[in-house]
DNA sequence: TGAAAATGAGACATTGCTGTGTCATTATCG
DNA sequence: CGATAATGACACAGCAATGTCTCATTTTCA
């Protein structure tokens, strides 16, 4: 064997075909693996011979999203220094990443049951929410997990007009993040 | 003919399988009709009498949608003065409505084509959001279209939260009416 | 160049959803 | 009660997507 690890090739052809799946399952999760294998610009066969199973796709879709994800996190987290700038650096980092978060928020649904599905992330932006409102940043009335499902729905919205050209990317996160803590209320 | 207009019986099951369609599509569009039969509590025989194609019940679960948000849009406009009261009292009003509001809005690309498919609805918000914004009430900047977004995408996590038991169904309209004006900062 | 790797094209059986139909059973109402 | 309406339980064919396979072709790289 040549050693191992796969050739340059093979993982060029398995991120086009990761970025293929993503762009399309983001806007329609009933898509065909033909659908997909078209975008990637690969044939049926090539992506059977990459994930056998259109379930190895999905979860391999899902780890990678989550990566991408985390990353995005991490590199949030080592800028900010208050829980809501934390929380404000989340947002904007993470609007970039529209068919990722497209793909895994808008039917978390299709997830359950699946070991790659942790909520480990939710948690860590719980504590984060909750020390907003100690901080007197973020209104302690509101429920952390509503908070937290306001935010996830604004991200998804923002993604979703940039995706379709309502938004312009360079002001996502500004706005995204405006609206999540002043609402759509003018700048005094 | 025994006269007319279905009876009680066929209305009844007809509006459960018109809701088991919006209950079941708003989260999944993939799903199959055996899977809203069975939520609908009738069999798939049952259903295809009534819609005898996949399609027809999809035209009817449009229609039907679209006249309970008109309803309620209706319903708003009269006790309403100014643009952003109206807003305000749309998204209370239309809180109960979130299976309709996910199934029509969440990829309206699935009805590009379909006679019944107009945006009126969309024009006339869009009107009232740049109305509110002439009256210095919501912040000119926003694109309306996203501003739209944004008030479908809160009245959606509201009434989720309110179904998943995180907030209190008194508090719904008024929730998300804050959250979308003032955002997430503390009263001041 | 030549071997190995990677891909494309296609055949094939399988599966699940759809649409259509029949027949028996239950519910509704005059 | 009795007739009609309404439903449920199947059976069946058509179809599209899936998963597996083989074989020819192209690409990569030592």
């Amino acid at each position: 064997m040549t050693t191992t690890a796969d050739s340059g090739v093979r993982q060029r052809t398995r991120r086009a075909i990761l970025e293929a799946a993503a762009s399309v399952w983001a806007r329609d999760f009933s898509a065909s693996l033909g659908d997909i294998a078209d975008r990637a610009d690969v044939s049926r066969s090539t992506l059977h011979r990459y994930f056998p199973e259109r379930q190895a796709l999905i979860d391999a879709l899902l780890i990678d999203s989550q990566a991408r994800l985390g990353e995005a996190w991490n590199g949030a987290l080592a800028v900010s220094s208050t829980a809501m700038e934390t929380v404000e650096n989340i947002m904007g980092a993470i609007v970039d990443l529209a068919d990722q978060i497209l793909f895994l928020f808008s039917d978390p649904t299709r997830f359950v049951g699946n070991p790659h599905w942790t909520s480990d992330d939710d948690d860590g932006l719980l504590d984060l929410i909750r020390a907003a409102q100690r901080d007197g940043e973020l209104d302690p009335d509101i429920d952390p997990t509503f908070a937290m499902s306001v935010m996830y729905a604004l991200i998804y919205v923002t993604a979703e007009s940039v995706a379709a050209g309502t938004l312009p990317r360079h002001k996502a996160a500004e706005t995204a993040v405006r609206i999540f803590r002043h609402g759509v209320s003018p700048r005094e």
